[in-house]
DNA sequence: TGATGATTGGCATATTATACCAGTTCGAGG
DNA sequence: CCTCGAACTGGTATAATATGCCAATCATCA
């Protein structure tokens, strides 16, 4: 990760569909070494994915929230039970385990407070071992980066 | 958004690299009128960007946390003071104004504790108005989508 | 049924990606 | 200081892709 694939990456996160003529002008560099860089940070595993960024009201998905939830019980089975379920739900975007205590924090997408309720209880209410449901609604975004800074190594 | 649109903006968010052959072949449609309704879904708003997602630890951000904050003092001056210095600070990746109270929650990459720390310092205990930070640090990730789900209107 | 507007598919051209080659730079070791 | 070697760069030819345009098809409504 030298001072050109950071440029590479910044220019990647900022518009993931640049063609490679245009990011090897951008970042000041000729079209071959540029392409070569770009794959090899692909199978460096350092671009994980390309992917299009889509408005949410558009999708019939108004409503943001950030759930934390608590486990009473921690065995394997509960664990799996429940990461599993929110693995297959796709209203559940993020799920972070959170420090100190058996937290998981999620971020979930509704189009509605009624929608929200059915998740709710047909999801984690079915679970054993869940012994606290906490949930915040956001009602305005004020930043939504896909750009992560980037440091150098080398 | 109907069917066809559905599965672009699903496909899209799945791969944002895909070529618009590649596209069409998957949803079932010739290259043409694929192109067309991708063009419209841009220009409608719909897709609003395409980017590349990154690993957080090759870019020197292993660590990722929540931090609410809540203000003291809710004039418009500290109000945008604050998010400016949200918008400016790169490692604060998103800030949602959650409901019921003025609080904020930021989701923020930092490269170790003490960078941390130091950006608390440089940034929030700076400003006015701030009466409390409180931060919650992810230890593990469960999931992390980038895809959402889609409702068909028409 | 007939007319109208929207959508589709195919084609020609312009743009872009990709593989390959030679020239260059940089660093290690003598 | 010189030589060697590896890695990187830039250019080029070819293959793949995007894009604008046109006629054909489909759905809708009178």
């Amino acid at each position: 990760m030298d001072k050109i694939d950071a440029k590479i990456v910044q220019a990647l996160q900022e518009d993931g569909r640049l063609t490679n003529q245009d990011l090897a002008e951008k970042i000041g560099l000729s079209p071959s070494p540029c392409l070569r860089r770009v794959r090899n940070l692909e199978k460096a595993g350092i671009i994980k994915a390309y992917s299009a960024t889509i408005d949410q009201k558009a999708c019939g998905y108004p409503i943001t929230c950030f759930v934390r939830i608590r486990l009473s019980i921690h065995t394997e089975d509960t664990i799996q039970k429940f990461e599993k379920i929110v693995e297959e739900t796709p209203e559940i975007l993020d799920c972070y385990l959170m420090a100190g205590g058996s937290d998981y924090q999620l971020r979930v997408v509704t189009g509605s407070l009624d929608e929200y309720e059915q998740l709710v209880r047909q999801t984690f209410q079915k679970l054993p071992g869940i012994s606290s449901v906490e949930t915040s609604f956001a009602y305005g975004v004020v930043k939504k980066s896909r750009v992560l800074p980037v440091k150098i190594n080398t």
